[in-house]
RNA sequence: AGGCGGGUAGCUCAGUCGGCAGAGCGCCACGCUUACACCGUGGAUGUCACAGGUUCAAGUCCUGUUCCGCCUACCA
């Protein structure tokens, strides 16, 4: 059997492989920084370099790819940027731990020694999620990949800190900031995940250092009472009035502290009266400096308590708890406790529990930076996709607070900030100084801290392209044109691009942000390794496909709701693929013999084409104004549904059929030419249309039909056309499928069985529509697999038939010899009734003034034409079901 | 505590401007008809969470209630 050259089923590896290297020989990613053609340009989020491709990336690049692969078609100089981010704290983490494996830890080695230990990790182990954005078909210019550690993003990062410094807007201060006491290093805000916690709250006296009564105060952190430097009450709370300037003593500790009056303090709330650990708490940080009270630490950066502990130093923190509860319970001093549920802080990266503690950190005072990184929205110089989501991207940076970039890490951007050892002088600049400027000393040591990983991420969208040059990139690709990303880092990084792009390029980093959802497992269930449900992408494609994967993932991918992901349903899509891939094989083999589109009917009025290949080249030009603007505008399942309709239901369901015995019967070569030309025009176009969705079945397709041509990918994206439009031959069509439903469906209730030949006769009293299904018979004599079809204005019913309505006139079924009309009976009664429901809804509306007098007069020209046909079909049904009921003996 | 999203067929979800409730999967029946059984043809399936309101007309707009999910901020 001819197969049209094309292998009996799809075979996903073999066309991967073959076709990702074509499109590598062939240049075909590459984007110039100089062109004609109007630029389109993403950058994309930069995967971990210690990452694996999880279900998150999966679906972000795969839509990054979809978009970029359509504007490329579309004829834009297309740049999709690809590269890694270090991953300070990640992949600090993965070497020591490789290390900590031989008995190792990284003072061992040193710092040096140890960052030379992760450039070869990186090297070697690194970025291999690179190769697996490759497996999924991810369409970047890989000549530009970029690292956010290589020389020119640190340039970039040494450049931006520079500037910011001079112009005020980082600052280096003791403050509370979250501490993790695992990874040993300062985090920002936004790296502190809560969960809600059943703990206590203790009760606890503390005596009034005159001697006479006490305060009780209440704390869920009764550690950290070693580091009280005062007790608070509200100045309006009435049952401390007298108490205010007082002291107390501090229990176990025995250190006198005073008693405070500040309204930050609430009186509801447990005893009214709050001891404050300004080393601990940023709130009691703050009181005590309004204040001026003393500061004690009584932890390490292992949360391991220090000498200001007194004989609980050297415990650990949770140990210490204990003893001190023991200690406070044994001298009576604990009143009790009672449950409280409350949110516990852990680092996000390890989760380990947060240690809020004063340290020297550096900081960017990010108030402005918010004010314009807003303002951008609000006027709409970037768009938020979907919009919702602006409303918590305008929350956040009304209510931000200054952003924490140094980490006591050493993988890193290191601090460019050098100390002067002879005057004390602070020194700040893009290239190491050799020597301190104010007293000409060489003694200078660099600041020991890095950067927060954030902090050069936020710089990706114009560091890649070149920043701090002026690079013909940046100038051809900045601002970019749209960034894809998930809704859970819109203030990690989305936010703070915004705000660096604002500040250093003076103008926004990208036009649109499309914000996609989060992917979970079929329960809905965050995937986790915990939880053990991850999907993992490699297995999918090497399971179904990259192309079922892709298209699976975009099918569900619905603005603003997660993608629950499952296996079941990539096969589903695996389906799809095949039936595509059949479809084409089915085309290919019948235009083996094609010899191009030299026929005399082509030169024909568009009127008197056959009624087939009007109705499918309209349908396509309506499908790829569908498509093209639902990929516009972001709504990828709506693309999805679209293609995944119009390809299975009408192409392979109905075009194909149609055209089947034209193409197999050879009987008339000039109307075969004319159906193989359409046929493989819409073949081509469909494949241009999925293109952007499934690259690999396409471009494996696209070649078999005429490899002279060219990859897909460059080949022009399908533009609807208006003349192409053709409603009239859609509105016939309609008609020819009805009635052939309506056929197979008397011979389903019938139980006719399929092989055997029917009598027809249809009744169009319509000129216009009589002469379309006249047109038509050969079309509707195969498909419902007639013997004979008579078709007319005013057609006798013929006795021994069963009659069914199409919206246009009645279709006669000879039956003859099958008796069993029961069935037939039943349905048409239920139909009858939805029908009176109807029409009744239909007379009351037309009967209503108030309808009449205010809706819009095209709804109630629609009404009254519906309020004909429902009048029109009634009168047929009742007919129809008299001639069911069997007769009276 | 505030903010956001969701509740539509057995399951997962679409539903844009208010104008006759949709898809996929699953289910039932029939069928190996020369692309495809990873298929074809036909079929069944709804209190659009609940209660009010606006409107000629509400799944859609407004108000309230309720349940679920998420985010932000945390009061010791």
């Amino acid at each position: 059997m001819a197969t049209g050259g094309l292998s009996k089923s799809y075979e996903p590896s073999i066309s991967e492989e073959k076709w990702y290297r074509y499109w590598i020989a062939g240049d075909y990613f590459h984007a110039c920084d100089t062109s004609e053609k109007k630029p389109f340009s993403i950058v994309i989020p930069p995967p971990n370099v210690t990452g694996m491709l999880h279900m998150g990336h999966a679906l972000n690049n795969a839509l990054q790819d979809i978009v970029i692969r359509f504007k490329r078609m579309q004829g834009y100089n297309t740049l999709w940027m690809p590269g890694m981010d270090h991953a300070g704290i990640a992949t600090q983490n993965v070497v020591e731990q490789l290390l900590a494996a031989q008995g190792l830890t990284r003072h061992d080695l040193g710092r040096e020694e140890f960052i030379a230990r992760v450039w070869q990790w990186k090297e070697k182990y690194g970025g291999v999620i690179i190769n697996q954005l490759k497996r999924l078909g991810s369409s970047c210019d890989w000549s530009r990949e970029r690292f956010t550690m290589d020389a020119g993003l640190s340039r970039a990062v040494r450049e931006v800190f520079v500037r910011l410094y001079n112009d005020g807007l980082i600052y280096r201060g003791d403050y509370v900031v979250q501490w993790c006491p695992r990874c040993h290093t300062a985090i920002s805000d936004l790296e502190v995940e809560y969960r809600e916690t059943a703990g206590f709250l203790w009760n606890i006296r503390y005596p009034l250092a005159c001697g006479t009564g006490e305060l009780v105060v209440a704390t869920t952190r009764p550690e950290t009472m070693l580091g009280d430097t005062a007790v608070a009450v509200n100045p309006d709370d009435q049952r401390f009035h007298g108490l205010v300037g007082k002291e107390v003593i501090l229990p176990l500790v025995n250190r006198i502290i005073p008693i405070v009056a500040d309204s930050y303090v609430s009186a509801e709330f447990g005893s009214g009266a709050v001891k404050i650990t300004p080393a601990c708490d940023p709130n009691d940080f703050a009181l005590a400096k309004r204040h001026n009270l003393p500061l004690v630490k009584i932890m390490d950066g292992r949360g391991t308590i220090n000498d200001n502990g007194g004989r609980y130093q050297g415990q650990d923190r949770y140990v210490c708890r204990e003893n001190v509860l023991k200690d406070l319970e044994a001298q009576g001093y604990l009143l009790g406790r009672e449950p409280h549920l409350h949110s516990i802080g852990c680092c996000y990266r390890c989760k380990t529990d947060i240690e809020p503690t004063v340290s020297t950190q550096w900081f960017v005072r990010v108030a402005p930076l918010a004010q314009e990184a807003r303002a951008a929205v609000e006027e709409g110089k970037t768009r938020i996709i979907p919009a919702l989501w602006e409303a918590t991207y305008f929350e956040w940076l009304n209510n931000i607070r200054d952003w924490c970039i140094s980490r006591q890490i050493w993988w890193g951007h290191r601090i460019p900030v050098w100390y002067c050892q002879g005057c004390g002088n602070t020194i700040v600049a893009v290239t190491d100084p050799s020597d301190c400027p104010r007293c000409g000393s060489v003694h200078l040591s660099q600041d020991e801290d890095v950067l927060d990983t954030w902090f050069s991420s936020a710089l990706w969208p114009f560091s890649t392209l070149g920043w701090p040059d002026e690079t013909e990139a940046l100038k051809t690709f900045y601002p970019t044109s749209l960034l894809v990303t998930g809704f859970d880092i819109l203030f990690f990084w989305v936010a703070r691009m915004m705000m660096m792009g604002l500040y250093v390029m003076k103008d926004v980093p990208f036009r649109d942000v499309y914000l996609h959802a989060l992917v979970r497992d079929e329960n809905g269930e965050k995937m986790s390794k915990s939880r053990g449900n991850i999907i993992d992408p490699l297995d999918m494609i090497d399971k179904f496909g990259a192309d079922a994967f892709r298209f699976t993932l975009c099918a569900y991918t619905a603005q603003g709701r997660d993608v629950k992901m499952s296996e079941d349903r990539i096969e589903g899509y695996k389906h799809f693929v095949n039936k595509i891939w059949n479809a084409a094989k089915f085309s290919l083999m019948n235009l083996e013999d094609y010899t191009g589109p030299d026929c005399a009917l082509l030169d024909l009025p568009k009127e008197d084409f056959p009624l087939a290949e009007r109705w499918i080249c309209h349908r396509l030009n309506q499908v790829t104004a569908e498509v093209t603007s639902q990929i516009e505008e972001y709504r990828f399942n709506e693309a999805a549904s679209s293609l995944y309709q119009f390809i299975w239901h009408e192409f392979c369901d109905w075009y194909l059929e149609l055209i089947k015995p034209t193409l197999y019967g050879k009987v008339n070569p000039e109307k075969r030419i004319f159906v193989q030309t359409t046929l493989r025009h819409t073949l081509a176009t469909i494949l241009q249309l999925l293109h952007p969705f499934m690259p690999f079945l396409t471009e494996e397709i696209w070649q078999a039909l005429d490899e002279s041509q060219g990859s897909i990918m460059v080949s022009p994206y399908p533009v609807f056309d208006s003349e192409l439009v053709d409603e009239d031959a859609a509105r016939q069509m309609n008609l020819v499928m009805e009635a052939i439903t309506v056929i197979r469906n008397i011979r389903g209730e019938m139980e006719i069985p399929p092989a055997r030949k029917l009598k027809a006769s249809i009744s169009v009293p319509d000129d216009h529509f009589r002469r379309a299904i006249s047109g038509a018979t050969s079309y509707i004599t195969h498909l419902a697999n007639l013997e004979a079809l008579a078709v007319g204005a005013d057609l006798a019913r013929p006795t021994g038939c069963v009659s069914g309505i199409i919206s246009s006139g009645r279709v006669f079924v000879l039956v003859e010899d099958t008796l069993d009309l029961g069935r037939r009976r039943v349905k048409t009664e239920k139909e009858l009734a939805k029908l009176d429901r109807d029409l009744a809804n239909s007379v009351n509306k037309l009967a209503n003034r108030d309808f009449l007098a205010k809706a819009d007069p095209q709804v109630i020209e629609k009404e009254r034409e519906k309020n004909r046909q429902l009048v029109q079909r009634r009168l047929l049904l009742v007919e129809s079901l008299q001639k069911l009921v069997p007769m009276e003996p």
